[in-house]
Order: C-alpha cells, then structure tokens, then sequence
DNA sequence: ATAATAGTTAGGCATGCGCTTAACTATTAT
DNA sequence: ATAATAGTTAAGCGCATGCCTAACTATTAT
C-alpha cells in the first residue's frame, strides 16, 4: 500500500532521466505507440521499454497493447502529487510574497 | 552556460533523493546550520555535506559560512524551473478541464 | 505457409551514486 | 595553550542504473 513519499519518490525518480523526460513531453502531446516513441532517440529498443517500464510503475503512464502494438498514454493526473508537493516547498518569503501579489526577483549570489 | 534543460535535469536528479527531499523541507520552514541539518539523519556527516552539495549545485541551495559554522538556505524561486515544466506537461485532456473548471476523477485500471 | 513487423526477455557490462571510515583544517571555548 | 566543536577532504566499497546484444514470442502481411 504505497503512500504519499513512496508515490511523490517513484514520480520524482522518474522523472530525473532525460529520456524519460522526453517521453513524457512527447505524450502530453498525444498517446504514441512503443516505435513511435523510440525513433527520436540513438538507443535500442529494450533500453527505452526500460524507461516506459519506469514511467509506468512510477504510475505516470497507462498502455494497453492492441494486437501486437502497445499504446502508451501519459496519465491524467499523474503529476498531481509532484504540483501537491512543490506547493509545500515554498519559502516564508514567498508566501509572503503570494499574499502581497508579489513577484520575486531573485538574484543568484556569486561565492566571493 | 546552463539552459533550460540542464537546470531542470540538475533539479530532478537533486530531488530525486529522499534525503535531499527531506532537507529541502526542512528548509522550506527556515534556514538551518548544517550540523542542525544532519541531526535528523542516521548518517555520516561527510554523506550528508554530499548531498548539501547537489542541493546547492542544482542551485536549490545557498549556503555562507560564518566562523566555522555553514548556514544552509532555500533559493527562492529556485523550484520554478519544475513548477513551469510541470505546467507545460498536462495532458489535452487536462487543459479542456481546466477549461470546463472541471477536477478529473482518475482511476487507476490495473491490469488484468 | 513464409516472411516481416512489434515488442519482449535475458544476460552482461560500465558507470554513477550513496554511503562509510579515517584523517585533516579552522574556529571557538576553557 | 589545550581541547572541543563544526565542517571538510580523500579514498574506497557495493549496489543500482542505463545501456547493449542476442535470442525469442506473437501478430499481421504476402
């Protein structure tokens, strides 16, 4: 019975691959088929089936396979807990700032 | 000079880890010395500074020291690379319920 | 029936990652 | 001056991750 954290880790794991990434993006355009979202990349079949395998134990992804082709879709929803999560991760000062109707500058500090 | 992409894959990869997850919470309250940060953690001070290293290199992180002790804070704004990408991945069907003002009620098929 | 297509499974390899211990530096307290 | 505190550096270890090739299954086209 996977919680929250098991959720918000198998999401965020996910998601710091580029491949997979990619994936992602490519299918919130539309679902594709597993050949269709392996042609972008210089990489063999079976190591982007790992990636989907990912994706879809981390739940950000459904497929279903047709005949001998496999549909992938990106789930609806799947990045809530991921928005949930990095609404909580807000800074005092932003909070602040959200109620002023603030918009941050931010600067990045060089180390001296 | 970093873009776009390789800001977030430095962001993902840094919140990938439940540790480092769990001091950017931490910081997400206030600023906190690096010994403070450690407590928590049944681990190594050297594993720790580590993973306060990725933090910071990722840019979610600051950090200055005065005398011997280094104080660790959140970058505001710092989580808006992630924010905006998310924003960018929600499915068509997502983006007509926003529309309608419509909250999509998922369920999760399982295979059968 | 034969061949081509779409995906899958298995095994192996290199690299990265998270962690540890040991030894060291720099600052502050006694 | 000595000792305690706060953090840092370096080296090494084991396991996870991302990739590959080779061989295989299942479906569709000829």
């Amino acid at each position: 019975m996977p919680n929250y954290y098991d959720d918000l880790d198998l999401v965020l794991r996910a998601l710091a691959d580029p491949t997979r990434r990619a994936v992602v993006e490519r299918l919130a355009k539309s679902p594709a088929v597993v050949s269709e979202l392996a042609a972008p990349f210089s990489m063999s079949l079976p190591a982007l089936m790992q990636h989907l395998r990912v994706l879809e134990s981390a739940g950000l992804v459904t497929s279903h396979k047709h005949g001998r082709v496999r549909t992938v879709s990106l789930r609806p929803g799947a990045l809530d807990v991921l928005h949930l999560w990095l609404g909580e991760q807000r800074t005092p000062a932003e909070h602040q700032a959200d109620r002023l109707g603030i918009h941050l500058t931010r600067t990045i500090p060089e180390e001296p």
